[in-house]
DNA sequence: CGAGCGCTTGATTGAGTTCAAAAATCGTGG
DNA sequence: CCACGATTTTTGAACTCAATCAAGCGCTCG
């Protein structure tokens, strides 16, 4: 129950259990199910997620009606639409669960909790920001710099397990590209006789 | 004498001129011509830029030789490969002035030393975390659900000033196209009889 | 077991690139 | 202050990657 979150907390600050004890009213576990949706646009991102286990993402739908994932994130990954929550402006992204999952939401009160009892989390939250920032640049750099089948095979090699759990159509829309394309740049890798499994 | 940059810190913290004056072995004023790099390709980013007059811009360039650009910043901006910094790392980037620019180089020890001396920074500090990011996010938005010549109106909107003082193929290079379709862009904009200025 | 969803394939279209060259603008030294 | 070379912008034509539209296949789950 809640293991990944605990040990998650445990291995980055050295958080003891019962410190975590103490910050109980500012996160809950919830059982989500495939489809569920835990943010929609127009609406406030009152919470980080922290997933125990399953598989959610978050996603924007342009004028066209098409969706474009932002980011998945699986076991022991934290999501969260850092601008809605931080500035308290209504969010232009949804947020479901891909997979049945156990989400644990975290208050926008608890990264300040646990900087209390510990003070190492400020260095640790601090990270987590330059290494968001530094995900989204490389993203940038790709979508300006790379084709899509580049930008697929760096996926994989990335993500190799999220590749297996994730349907085609969302690792197309995380691409940048239409599912069709997708589809073509496999067939065509697969033609140059590339294996990936 | 770099009053913007004064004038930055007064506003966003309360800081007082004394208080600037005990950090001064922390930042240095420099003189850089248009052209002066700041920062190569390869090497450390030692420091965050506050431009004080002028402008500069950082950028990469891919495997085929071209340049992408991922920010301009002109007067009383910040600016520095983040990733560089803080994880200290080699830098993908460039930063070269694009106009003669007065920039005040902070090191990496001015954030935490500002803090000391006003701990409010680290609020602030934070908050400039968060920007940059929903930043990054618009622009990736940007380039996966956006025409070129969405990006350009919205650039020219969000930054006209910057229109003005950035040749016409640099932003082709910020807004993720070649100089000769933002030429194409606009011509066909005109003929649209929109008139921006 | 059938309806719907996801994946594939084919044909066509289109936004933007590439290559080439002319026109306009800039900047610098004489 | 002008002129000349360099850089920037524009224009044209051919091309390319990926999108769109449309259809068919296969699986699953209700």
């Amino acid at each position: 129950m809640l293991n990944n979150f605990y040990h998650f907390f445990q291995a980055n600050g050295k958080i003891s259990m019962e410190e975590m004890e103490s910050l109980k009213s500012l996160y809950h576990r919830e059982e989500v199910k495939k489809g569920d949706f835990l943010l929609r646009e127009g609406g406030h991102c009152h919470h980080t997620f922290f997933v125990e286990s399953g598989l959610i993402r978050m996603y924007a739908i342009d004028g066209q009606g098409k969706e474009h994932i932002v980011q998945f994130a699986c076991e022991n990954w934290l999501l969260s639409d850092r601008s809605s929550a931080y500035f308290d402006e209504s969010s232009d992204y949804f947020i479901d669960a891909i997979e049945d999952s156990v989400v644990v939401m975290l208050d926008k009160g608890f990264v300040d909790g646990i900087i209390e009892v510990n003070p190492s989390f400020q260095r640790i939250n601090e990270r987590l920001l330059h290494n968001h920032i530094r995900h989204l640049q490389k993203r940038i750099h790709g979508l300006m710099a790379e084709t899509a089948e580049e930008r697929y095979l760096e996926f994989i090699n990335l993500y190799p397990d999220l590749t297996l759990r994730v349907p085609q159509w969302m690792m197309a829309s995380y691409l940048g590209v239409t599912p069709e394309s997708l589809s073509r740049v496999r067939r065509d890798l697969a033609k140059r006789n590339f294996k990936s499994y």
